[in-house]
DNA sequence: CTTGAAATAATATCGGG
DNA sequence: CCCGATATTATTTCAAG
């Protein structure tokens, strides 16, 4: 685990809010000099705190209002480790975890229609190693896109 | 739906895979002037096609570790509405859908330990309207964070 | 680790094609 | 809608506390 002090923490919380504010607007919140935060802001790229800046795009704007999950159950061959590259191929498939449970898999999808669910779904039953598919489409999205470190955090777990 | 021509979906995509590129870079690939870019960018905001940046953070790094889907069942009452709010004041619920199937909700939640997720788990049962949860520890993550927008994204279904 | 100051590079604005 | 030029701001580097 990485080791963060407080103005690392703040830091964070607001660059995943919205990363284009300036580092003189983040100084002043930390109480860093811009030249300060400029330095921290690379170290905790350097650590792996910080991966990456993307915009958030809407899907329904760019033609991709249908949002599912698909489980996924997959034999006991050696495909389950052929399986994950060939899955990162398939564009329509935004995320994909390995869980504990009755499936093996389960992917976060985005397609134009239903119509288009009902494909990709079939697409994935061809595959080698997958045995059976379960989808789970989405009504609608209360919320999503949430900032992933509530602003204090309590305090570390001692394990 | 948002038009959307060549040049605004080139800028989606690129700004979604990273949004610290400049407009003198993402004008050179679209074949634009930075000021024409600027101008873009602009206009997909206001259209809603551009809804945010932000920085990705590690979850691990930040002492969230562990990550679970939660499905949801409520009952039939009208806390189904007043729900929705209660569950965006948790902030380790980092998305929140309504399905359609044998649940109602289903959330996306990040902690710093299984026994923070038993925990929430119990404050979740005990809410106003939750009749019963179900949890799906993730394992591993192979995936997420992936841009929405496939580079060329076949042409629109016309519906 | 922090800073102010200087050098560099970006964004934002605007008049006009 | 697009561009070039200008003005404004931000990022980046660096020598030094």
């Amino acid at each position: 685990m990485i080791q963060l002090d407080e103005a690392d923490r703040t830091i964070l919380v607001l660059l995943q809010q919205d990363d284009r504010q300036t580092y003189v607007q983040i100084g002043a919140q930390v109480g860093l000099s811009p030249a300060t935060v400029h330095d921290r802001v690379r170290k905790l790229e350097r650590r792996g705190a910080l991966m990456g800046y993307q915009a958030r795009v809407s899907p329904r704007a760019v033609g991709l209002p249908v949002t599912a999950f698909i489980s996924l159950n997959l034999d006991g061959g050696q495909s389950c480790r052929s399986v994950t590259p060939t899955l990162e191929a398939f564009p329509e498939i935004e995320e994909c975890h390995s869980v504990a449970g009755d499936t093996d898999l389960l992917l976060k999808v985005r397609v134009p229609s239903t119509e288009a669910l009902e494909e990709l779904n079939y697409r994935l039953k061809c595959l080698e190693g997958v045995v059976r598919t379960q989808s789970l489409i989405i009504l609608s999205t209360r919320f999503e896109d949430r900032p992933r470190i509530p602003a204090p955090l309590g305090r570390e777990e001692h394990v």
